[in-house]
DNA sequence: CTGTTAGCGCTTTCAC
DNA sequence: GTGAAAGCGCTAACAG
């Protein structure tokens, strides 16, 4: 009682209008194809009843809905919400809704994300994968629906990503830290069988390595807990590298934190890069040099690609070129190529 | 050619049982109406076909989606993606889908989104409003979708509003200022429009001023770079008050920012403190006295408002208590209540 | 240019 | 316990 919730249908305007529904549905979907006159009246009804197409039967009717899936572990991750806005960006413009599904970095959850997208017949998915469900990824494909992968590459065949240059990236920080004269670092890596993680901590200490350095490698969550971890362990050594690569902002966040807890004076004790250009490294002291990436761009690209044509030929993987952005937290060493690193790190 | 997206549906697998649409139907949603049997035997078969339940046919059935809409202004503000994963946690444990969509603080974006929802078929829309939508809003609940407003206060009838205690969180920082001797105090406002910048402006003021301090209000878009232009504006000036008072994180990043640039010493120069407790708070130099809001729990309250019962007796107004967390940004003065505020600020 | 017809895939009375 | 039938609101041939 007292609920009439009656929404009004294409059929009461064609009503209404004296027409059937068929022409109140062109007058709304190709204007061209109906006279006029007849045309704006029935705009001019459906207007004055507040009619709108009911999306649901349409997608029903044309088997897909204009509406991407976004999964994300996390979107509260600075990174991550980024991408998000970029997405739906592009995704707006287009007429395109955005469907948020939280995987939380489990693969349960991705799984259900994904079928559950299908089930709402979504044109397209932008995923950060977690790796473990390959098959259904590819399974999505088969049936129409494109799939497109951010920040990490699960492996799925068939399936683009688009991603920072995680390669050009760490090179930058390393040749950087080279530079300053830095020749043992130790890497917060993360855990590096998630793509952007294992890539940059690889990459880092290859190129670190190839200019005469030393890098020793710590793996950890990639939560800011894992990163105050790693600090805490790269502390509590008796002789540290000169410098602290740290491979997402969510760790970084950690180290920072443990630094400052224990009184590290950045850069005087230890120099610090970090791989991600979070809103608050300009505002920390000292503030941090960063290898800043397009985040925003990552998820433009992304949901172009699932909203574009299919180009056969294009690459399957997009990497997007970082930035290093010089800030404070590179202490430049007196003695380049000197005796910072010791011959035996271990 | 090479493109067989054929959707197995429920048809199909009804055909493969051997028994008709409507019993797997019933296999799927009200298993105990099907004996054990032939329910086992079409769940096998289902899972066997990889069938997945075609929402939008269900939807379009049942004239409601199992998902929630959420407009927010920026998804990439720290406080909003809290809420959003707040929300998004309730939703997803009740099994409802998230839309979200970014009004950009524009009430035509809003419209469309608040629109698009509706078509959608939407069980609930939880906002956070522009407040020039109202009548839309209003009309929205009319037609049974619940909605829900987080942050702000339209003043939409009937509908409820989720959001921090302002006034308790204000009082707070203001009794925080006073009791470190504090009377003269700069408020970068933001604009006051928006109920969270209007309510905490005021509050703060009115509490500061009742003990005996002097507030001094400066509006400015409730951005970082809004923030940045305030804080110049504070220096620029002779005489400056002792303390600073931000009304949102967002602000707060640019009043840093300027303070930094200018090497103002926090808190020797100024002490500061922000309503909203943003990650980065306490990673800053030095770490930031913050009122701390409850922001995912204000995204599940809401999202628990939309989907649970209605409580025609339940208060429309829920507002969750704020936390003061004290770190180092404010500077206890040596002569409290003496001659800090000059007796005309003006 | 416009109306008629036939569903999209699923749920839900209403019979059997 | 299970099937048949009707239809959610819209679109897309196909006629006229």
């Amino acid at each position: 009682m007292g609920k009439p919730p009656q929404r009004t249908s294409l059929e009461d305007v064609a009503r209404l209008a004296g027409v059937s529904p068929s022409t109140v549905s062109r007058a709304l979907n190709r204007p061209e194809l109906v006279s006029p006159a007849t045309r704006e009246r029935i705009l001019e009804i459906a207007r004055s009843l507040g009619y709108t197409p009911d999306q649901v039967a349409r997608s029903l009717k044309r088997g897909k809905s204009p509406t991407l899936g976004l999964i994300l572990s996390d979107i509260s991750v600075s990174f991550h919400a980024d991408v998000a806005r970029g997405v739906e960006e592009v995704a707006q413009a287009q007429g395109y809704s955005l469907i948020l599904f939280h995987s939380q970095e489990s693969p349960e959850r991705e799984r259900a994300g994904l079928e559950l997208l299908k089930s709402y017949r979504v044109a397209g998915i932008i995923l950060e994968p977690t790796g473990k469900n390959r098959e259904l990824e590819e399974a999505l494909v088969q049936e129409g629906i494109r799939v497109v992968e951010v920040d990490r590459i699960s492996g799925a065949k068939g399936v683009p990503s688009v991603l920072s240059d995680n390669l050009q990236g760490a090179a930058l920080a390393a040749e950087h830290l080279l530079q300053a004269g830095h020749r043992w670092a130790f890497v917060v890596g993360g855990e590096l069988g998630l793509t952007s993680c294992g890539e940059r901590t690889e990459a880092f200490a290859r190129r670190f390595t190839a200019g005469g350095g030393a890098a020793e490698v710590y793996t950890c969550p990639s939560t800011p807990e894992g990163g105050y971890e790693a600090a805490l362990r790269y502390l509590s050594r008796g002789q540290r590298p000169s410098a602290v690569f740290v491979t997402t902002g969510q760790m970084a966040q950690g180290v920072l934190q443990a630094f400052q807890e224990q009184g590290i004076a950045i850069p005087q004790e230890v120099s610090l890069v970090v791989f991600d250009d979070p809103p608050w490294a300009s505002l920390v002291s000292p503030p941090l040099t960063a290898v800043r990436q397009q985040a925003q761009e990552i998820g433009r690209k992304a949901a172009q690609r699932v909203l574009g044509e299919r180009f056969p030929g294009r690459p399957k993987i997009l990497r997007l070129p970082t930035e290093l952005v010089e800030r404070a937290s590179v202490a430049r060493l007196a003695d380049p190529g000197g005796s910072y690193p010791p011959d035996n790190p271990a």
